[in-house]
DNA sequence: ATATTTTTTTAGCTTAATCTAAAATATATT
DNA sequence: AATATATTTTAGATTAAGCTAAAAAAATAT
């Protein structure tokens, strides 16, 4: 049985080895939890004991086959979770996130199948990341920020790059959710910012840091 | 900020002085949550040095107003977890209370109240026992039990004492549930046991342990 | 190639929550 | 009232998860 700790572990290396292949460093997993590089060899070494990681001093971790479909089964917590907290409690967006922190540990197989039938078995979460099924298969989005569009180029917003209340809220005021349609106007090299159009509404200006957190499909 | 340890035992406390007004014994408390004297003696301190419980050695503990106001805030939690797991995840009534002793702990007073209000503010919860409103308040139910009553008898079912799987699964299997009539026909000195009917099936047996665990009123 | 800086690991402490065994106190029995 | 038994508390360990500071290794700069 995981402990909450190892959980939490387990899912940011998830998350962290998603676009490359190669191990993950001490540090960035340290940083993603907010704690210190000595906590994270800690731990990364008693997932490597318990077969759930592979792990060389100073050559940072990687996830084996087991410690995948274990952070798999917490993905899919926690995104369920979202749905419902969005669906069903009427939370915004920007809120579900650190509520499904919380839920995704809760202990009970049946819980979260019954939880995923309940919800009418949903395909992505409320950022528009994929939910892994029961046997830890998961599709994978395509990863096109909008950042490295080029002006005169159209898109459809997919997916929100991180679930922080402060990318969301933001996008929120701006008016940009899930599905909206945004067309490039201009790029300015300076600060490598954006001036976009939203689906129709006036001209407004993405900082590059924005840009990068926003997955695209072109139009 | 309490942790799940603190709730689990403000919880047990306040139960076990719900009937009477007396000081609850340091190994009452050990029993109920499974664990050793010496680490109730240690949390029940714990809990006094925090002003949510009043303990003088040897002479037993009883919760303060905090203390109890902490504890009915985890009751109401689970009871309404245990309404939800019923109602909408059609989970059987023996199955919500080892899943709610989880989902009780979670942390955030907005997602309680929409829960509330999303499962139409229920005032009790599957196994009969009263949620506490958002204040802290909570209707007293009476705690007549079927084993005080004599044979000619009739009365309805309002309650299980005991939210224990073997005691409701065992109900389920006499076709026992909350708000069936049933008749006293005969009691047996012997053993304390009685002959029931309920709601024109035939007679069946109960044990004096199980009619004790029935709460009734009178019909 | 050496020296400096950064990253990572180790060593040693801390806190929460458990345990066992022994000591202290309270209760029950003769 | 004295003794025996049961309950409760204390003392001392253990385990999980964190921390800081120092040591070791790797990466970068001169
Ligand atoms: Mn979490
Ligand atoms: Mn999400
Ligand atoms: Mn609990
Ligand atoms: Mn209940």
């Amino acid at each position: 049985m995981l402990t909450r700790s190892e959980e939490n572990y387990l899912k940011t290396i998830l998350h962290l080895s998603e676009e490359t292949q190669k191990p993950v460093s001490t540090n960035a997993v340290a940083d993603k939890l907010s704690t210190k590089a000595a906590s994270a060899t800690d731990m990364i070494q008693k997932l490597a004991a318990k077969g759930l990681a592979s792990y060389y001093k100073y050559k940072g971790v990687k996830l084996t086959t087991k410690g995948t479909r274990e952070a798999l089964r917490v993905v899919r917590k926690h995104r369920l979770w979202e749905v419902f907290l969005l669906k069903e409690l009427h939370f915004k967006w920007d809120e579900v996130h650190e509520i499904a922190e919380q839920l995704e540990h809760i202990k009970s197989p049946l819980l979260i199948e019954r939880l995923d039938e309940h919800l009418g078995f949903p395909k992505f979460d409320p950022h528009g990341d994929p939910i892994p099924n029961a046997n830890g298969e998961v599709v994978t989005i395509p990863t096109t920020t909008l950042s490295i569009l080029n002006p005169g180029e159209r898109c459809r917003v997919i997916c929100a790059k991180d679930s922080s209340s402060d990318l969301l809220t933001y996008l929120d005021k701006i008016d940009i959710s899930l599905g909206v349609e945004i067309e490039i106007m201009e790029f300015h090299a300076f600060d490598s910012s954006f001036s976009i159009r939203v689906e129709g509404a006036g001209p407004i200006t993405l900082s590059s840091k924005v840009a990068e957190n926003i997955i695209i499909e072109r139009l």
